[in-house]
RNA sequence: GGGCGCUUGGCUCAGCUGGUCAGAGCGGCUGGUUUACACCCAGUAGGUCGGCGGUUCAAAUCCGUCAGCGCCCA
């Protein structure tokens, strides 16, 4: 057989890309179906279409990749349906900018043209994200892929609309909205972020319209507000009633400052009497509170503002056409003016912003559609009790519940052009409203054709909450729909919890009576090493294809699973990604050695195969690992399969399995040669499987190269526990001996003999030393590994040597003549002195009648064991020291 | 105001259901050109597991409390 040459230095992107479209172009991605099993499916979390992908979706993608060809190794029928998302006011932004940019306006444009403006615009980045997923590695099913405005995910939008309004679970009214004045547009409550921000509460008077009276002689009340233009609509000032302070005042009226409006006294429970004055001036139509107020009292709704966020023809001349900020300024100048302005009291208080361009958002009251929540999400709810869907961390099924057990109704129209357009139509002649699956072209009430439909569309969010099953097809019962669904698992980060995995649960119960996912796996967010968000305007964040230009697509991914730990938050800069880096290097490095050394070496076939002990050693180690990183995919533990198979593959693997392999391959055995090199590229075979979901490319491309190796490795099977392959006494023999191997290395190292200097070694084990048989066949083994000239099993002359106490073994070394023996004493001092302490406490332990009757057996006999080993292990040492002195 | 999370060696963090769990990577230090890898090898550096109290034979690991930091919801 001829060897295999791999470049000398790993290179990543010498391979990735071609790999990656082997894989696509050979259909690998695409589900086998097998109608006999169960299949394991994915639908990514759509990204928005014009965004940019970033370490945080790199970080969700590469576990979902993982997750996708774990199972797909194992032979499961695995989906993993990628797609985008429309992003309504993200994009429409993103197109406005551009747009202005050119000297246009969407105005001006039209909507129509607007639209199709914004299609081209979607098409190109659509195009762009799906190359970066492409370089990440996702191994998503191409020919499956969506977008939230396809013909078929539009119709199921529709779909859903007209039912659930059918089922009176939409409605349309006018209420006070989370206004975005820059997007012009309504947003749901979840699109408003509250920040903390610096304010101030100032008190202001408000003058009597009947003068001073009896029962208040001043003629005045005093009224705090932190946003003191809004007086401008305010149409009462109310108390407590049970407030007795201002009992007298109830039905009197006040002159509304800076008008030349009058409005009543009332009295209401909202008020808290402790807040302020105990007096609150009432703006229906600006605030939550004051709106309901309002409506128990018949008050009038005076809107203040423009969808602009100006002041509106409501308000006096001379405020008009002013921005929040400016009337306020104004509002307050003029009321210190008239000597109305009490005083001013800092304050910090909670102020919310548009979660996409970050303006203040403003109270605004508006008609809008909204869908009623609350049947939703007790069905929601239903689904988490009875554990139709679990969530990896548990903890966050407390986020998701309170959420749903505090629900509010659900705002889905947005005064915008990009999106699903609400279908619903109305007639100009006779006032009626159609909602319905197909565009009428006629008035249902009295066949005008004189109709119009709804200008508004419908949040994106409103459209993202079928993706599960809108994707495979619903509403049309198709075969996808009927095999993938529900899915298997979702995976996504804490901060759509509200927006998108909730409200899933809730349109899948809804829709197709199951939740659309069984599992939910939450994890972190990732941020940079002050632990700051990592974001456009600190600039300190990562393009994952940077990462991937720089250390490759497996580097990224490993990095990210490695650093993956529970639910937690992942730290990261650049630098961090040199880990994934290294390792990549190692598996192509480890790789190299064994492809570069079959030159004229004969494989042997199974049934001639024989394993020795340190074969049985690695298959054991790796048999374990399996086990072990199944176990921790299967329960979402990422990082604890990730090391499991770091350590696997460059601890037991490379530092200790292909070393002693050399006692096999370097010899002049051409027989034995035969053998080694055979069990070598199996156990590389079945490492690269271990390893393909976290490292794909590298190991896909070195996969390519053994000789042996069959199809592709992304479709290969998966190392699977196997009985037959425990060899647990060898791997405590081999524990005994790397200890023995360990020994003798530090001695060198700390008295720094040379590599050169071959020293004898002789071994003497203890009466009861378990591992006396398999250390006694190995010696060779060990002389190579600590380079040794010889070692000899009890009986060599200990003149001129040292004694190394392991546990159960000691090892005379032929060196004393070499090492500054003060300091080897010191040294043995030390040692025996930590053992001594360590004995010291075994003992306190174990003279404790408590422990003794408490403790379960096995764990006394564990501590007795250490005890004796220990005590053992100091007697020697003390022999050692006597001995040098 | 309600809820949640974090505080482990210089740095970033693992440690599930309490008893070799005091660990990893990076960094540091010592020594290495044995033709796989210097993105390497061998060895090494001793951190009261935030403070206090409690439960237990036994706690980084459970409970309470305090302090600091962070997040979510009002």
């Amino acid at each position: 057989m001829k060897s295999v040459e791999l470049s000398k230095a790993y290179d990543p992107k010498s391979f990735e890309q071609r790999v990656y479209e082997m894989w696509k172009s050979e259909g690998h991605f695409q589900p086998k179906v097998d109608r006999r099993r169960r299949p394991f499916t994915i639908v990514i979390p759509p990204p928005n279409v014009t965004g940019v992908l970033h370490l945080g979706h790199a970080l969700d993608n590469s576990l979902q990749d993982i997750q996708i060809r774990y199972r797909r190794m194992k032979g499961v029928p695995t989906l993993w349906l990628p797609g985008t998302d429309h992003a309504g006011i993200a994009t429409q932004n993103v197109v406005e900018r551009k747009l202005r940019k050119e000297g246009r306006s969407r105005e001006a444009l039209g909507r129509e043209a607007f639209v199709d403006e914004t299609w081209k615009v979607a098409r190109e980045h659509r195009a762009f994200i799906d190359n970066q997923l492409a370089r990440i590695g996702a191994s998503v099913d191409w020919t499956r892929e969506r977008f939230t405005l396809d013909e078929g995910l539009s119709k199921a939008v529709r779909e859903v609309f007209v039912t659930l309004y059918e089922r009176n679970l939409i409605y349309r009214g006018e209420y006070l909205v989370n206004w975005c004045p820059s997007c012009g547009t309504a947003l749901s409550d979840d699109e408003v972020e509250h920040e903390d921000e610096p304010g101030a509460l100032w008190h202001i008077w408000y003058e009597l319209a009947d003068g001073p009276c009896p029962e208040w002689p001043s003629g005045r009340i005093e009224i705090a507000t932190s946003r003191p233009e809004t007086l401008l609509g305010d149409t009462a000032v109310a108390a407590h009633p049970n407030d007795s302070r201002y009992a007298g005042l109830i039905g009197k009226k006040v002159r509304l400052p800076l008008t030349d409006r009058v409005i009543p006294i009332i009295a209401d429970s909202y008020v808290d009497p402790e807040f302020g004055t105990g007096l609150v001036k009432i703006t229906p139509a600006h605030d939550p509170n004051d709106f309901m107020v309002g409506q128990r009292h018949g008050l009038e709704r005076i809107n203040i503002l423009n969808p602009d966020g100006s002041l509106s023809g409501a308000v006096p001349e001379k405020y008009r056409g002013m921005k929040v900020p400016a009337a306020r300024a104004a509002v307050l100048a003029d009321l210190d003016k008239l000597g109305l302005l009490k005083a001013e009291e800092k304050t910090v208080h909670a102020v919310g912003h548009c979660y996409r361009c970050h303006t203040v958002i403003e109270p605004y009251l508006s008609k809008q559609w909204f869908v009623r929540m609350k049947p939703l999400a007790d069905k929601a709810l239903k689904a988490w009790q009875d554990g139709d869907v679990v969530f990896f961390p548990r903890k966050w099924e407390h986020t998701y519940r309170h959420w749903l057990e505090n629900i509010r109704d659900w705002c889905i129209s947005r005064q915008l052009w990009w999106g699903h357009r609400i279908p619903v139509f109305y007639c100009k002649d006779c006032g009626a409203m159609m909602v319905s699956r197909e565009d009428p072209t006629v008035c249902t009430q009295c066949g005008s054709s004189n109709i119009y439909q709804d200008e508004d569309v419908l949040d994106t969010w409103f459209s993202s909450w079928l993706w599960p099953f809108s994707t495979l097809g619903w509403p049309k019962d198709t075969a996808d729909l009927r095999y993938f669904y529900p899915t298997s698992a979702l995976v996504t980060g804490y901060d759509i919890i509200f927006f998108w995995v909730a409200r899933m649960i809730m349109a899948g119960m809804e829709f197709t009576g199951q939740s659309p996912f069984k599992e939910v796996y939450i994890h972190g967010l990732i941020r940079d090493k002050q632990g700051r968000k990592m974001s456009k305007s600190l600039g300190n964040g990562i393009d994952p294809l940077e990462i991937v230009e720089e250390y490759g697509a497996d580097a990224l991914k490993f990095t990210l699973a490695y650093n993956c730990a529970g639910g937690q938050d992942i730290l990261l800069d650049r630098e961090s990604f040199k880990m994934g880096s290294k390792f990549a290097n190692k598996v192509w490095n480890a790789s190299r050695y064994i492809l570069m050394n079959l030159e004229g070496r004969t494989l042997l076939s199974e049934h001639e195969m024989t394993y020795n002990e340190t074969d049985r050693w690695i298959l054991h180690r790796l048999n374990e690992a399996a086990k072990t990183v199944g176990q921790a995919l299967e329960s979402w533990r990422f990082n604890d399969a990730a090391q499991t198979a770091y350590s696997y593959f460059w601890d037991d693997f490379c530092d200790w399995y292909i070393e002693a392999s050399k006692l096999s391959t370097k010899s002049d055995d051409d027989k034995e040669k035969d053998r080694a090199t055979t069990v070598l590229l199996k156990v590389l075979d079945e490492s690269l499987r271990l390893l393909h979901p976290f490292l794909p490319f590298v190991t896909e491309e070195i996969y390519g190269m053994l000789p042996n190796a069959e199809g592709r490795l992304i479709s290969a099977s998966y190392p699977q526990w196997a009985k037959n392959r425990e060899s647990p006494d060898i791997q405590t023999h081999f524990e005994a001996l790397k200890e023995i191997v360990t020994l003798v290395r530090t001695l060198r190292s700390e008295f720094q003999i040379s590599p050169e200097v071959s020293i004898p070694l002789d071994l003497a084990f203890d009466g009861n030393f378990a591992h006396a048989a398999f250390i006694g066949e190995q010696t060779a083994l060990i002389s190579l590994l600590t380079g040794a000239s010889s070692v000899s099993i009890g009986g060599a002359s200990r003149e001129g040597s040292v004694s190394l106490a392991g546990n159960g073994a000691t090892i005379h070394v032929q060196v004393r003549g070499l090492l500054d023996i003060a300091r080897l004493v010191d040294r043995l001092s030390k040692e025996a002195e930590k053992e001594k302490t360590y004995i010291a406490k075994l003992e306190t332990k174990l003279s404790n009648s408590a422990f003794l009757s408490s403790a379960p057996t096995d764990i006394i006999e564990k501590e007795k064991d250490k005890l004796a080993l220990s005590s053992a292990k100091a007697a020697k040492l003390d022999l050692y020291i006597r001995e040098l002195s």
